[in-house]
DNA sequence: TTTT
DNA sequence: TTTT
């Protein structure tokens, strides 16, 4: 088991980008409030999201920045080498599914959440993501 | 919400450091395997956790490297600067319960699992994890 | 570990009781949308849920029908007899958390979310739930 | 959102029935013990469990009777009627997916976890629970 | 680097 | 109705 589960606002628009082989990947920052932390509300953790293929698209399509969404998903350490060959991790949550808590700015009539979810191997990618 | 569920083995032992104000603090690495990835049961997420207090003192009398755990807590993005004045930023879990899914080697009868908690706020803690 | 989340909105005004002892609990169904069920998005699971003291005052004093919730607690199933010497069992989610995912209806300023938990023993409490 | 996850003992071993269209569907009942309750540890909820398909099938022939396993699903409130008539509903989890905590009695070499999934509609069945 |  |  490896569970994730956020809610929070998109602290920029996401990023959709494609692999070489022409997958999707989005990826956005999520800013989650921290509830009962000394600082009061206006303290945060700035968590890196990513999502792969449809449910990538979907968040390119719908999501914009400041807007409230539910995300599950697992914990990935992923580790990588800088330009000049240091090793560094990086924690990102691999989005299994999200949920819009909130509609677009400028969107009609509130109708409700919309859930998009992200089955199968997708959540354990077997491509780099690209940039 | 900020909530992460993971169920792993303790890949070392755990450290318990203390503050300079004298509040335990224990850190281990937990290696989640991965389900469903493509490289079969061999592949695992190496995550970071900590533990606060009372609870980072029970990791430190009960827990040992390969031990099978349950953690519940919240993801924590925490920044730093390295010796040569870099910023980074690291992620790691801090927990709120954990779960004993087996006794200690070398322990007496199995009697059942054994759940600790932190509560309240520790789990935002005001003070720098030391090292 | 017995954990739910669920994100939904209230059927109805939460009801708040009193036990023998001056405890307050608060009680009300939780509309839980279906998402990918098969009858598209008018289907839902109606969840009883309650919660014990200050998070039962809280329940009362800012929750109404229809507003949306995040609510973290545990499933428990109790027994109890009817009237006419029948044993019944009801599930419940005893909650833990509250997240207002919306303002009251007719209140101010949209200031964010609020959380408020309620922890220890009141999640295992030893009195009957008055009526 | 609607997530249940689940650390317990199965109090039976699994029955699998299937629907008129060929369907498997497993049910059993989680032992779930309560930690922190005053009750000491002998407490515990008995949760009623429901797995379709393929997951039914790898239930019943995994599991049996005190195996410790941890069930991730959604908690669904479920209407019948009795046969004299009277309206009664009834709560379940409804199995997304089973991680084996421990090997199944008389197995031989502790070989790590099992992890096995349900996904798409089947977690939103559109029949009757035989029996 | 950041959201309301 | 129930597990360890």
């Amino acid at each position: 088991m490896n569970k994730v589960i956020l809610v929070g606002r998109l602290a920029q628009d996401p990023e959709v980008r494609y692999t070489q082989s022409g997958k999707a990947v989005a990826s956005f920052t999520l800013a989650v409030n921290r509830f009962g932390g000394g600082q009061g509300q206006n303290s945060a953790d700035f968590i890196p999201v990513v999502a792969w293929e449809k449910l990538a698209e979907t968040c390119g399509n719908n999501l914009t920045k400041g807007q409230r969404v539910l995300v599950e998903g697992r914990l990935q350490i992923r580790s990588y080498e800088t330009n000049d060959g240091q090793k560094r991790r990086v924690a990102e949550v691999v989005a299994q599914s999200i949920e819009f808590l909130e509609r677009k700015q400028a969107s009609g009539t509130d109708a409700g959440n919309i859930d998009i979810n992200s089955f199968g191997k997708d959540v354990f990618p077997d491509e780099e993501i690209p940039f």
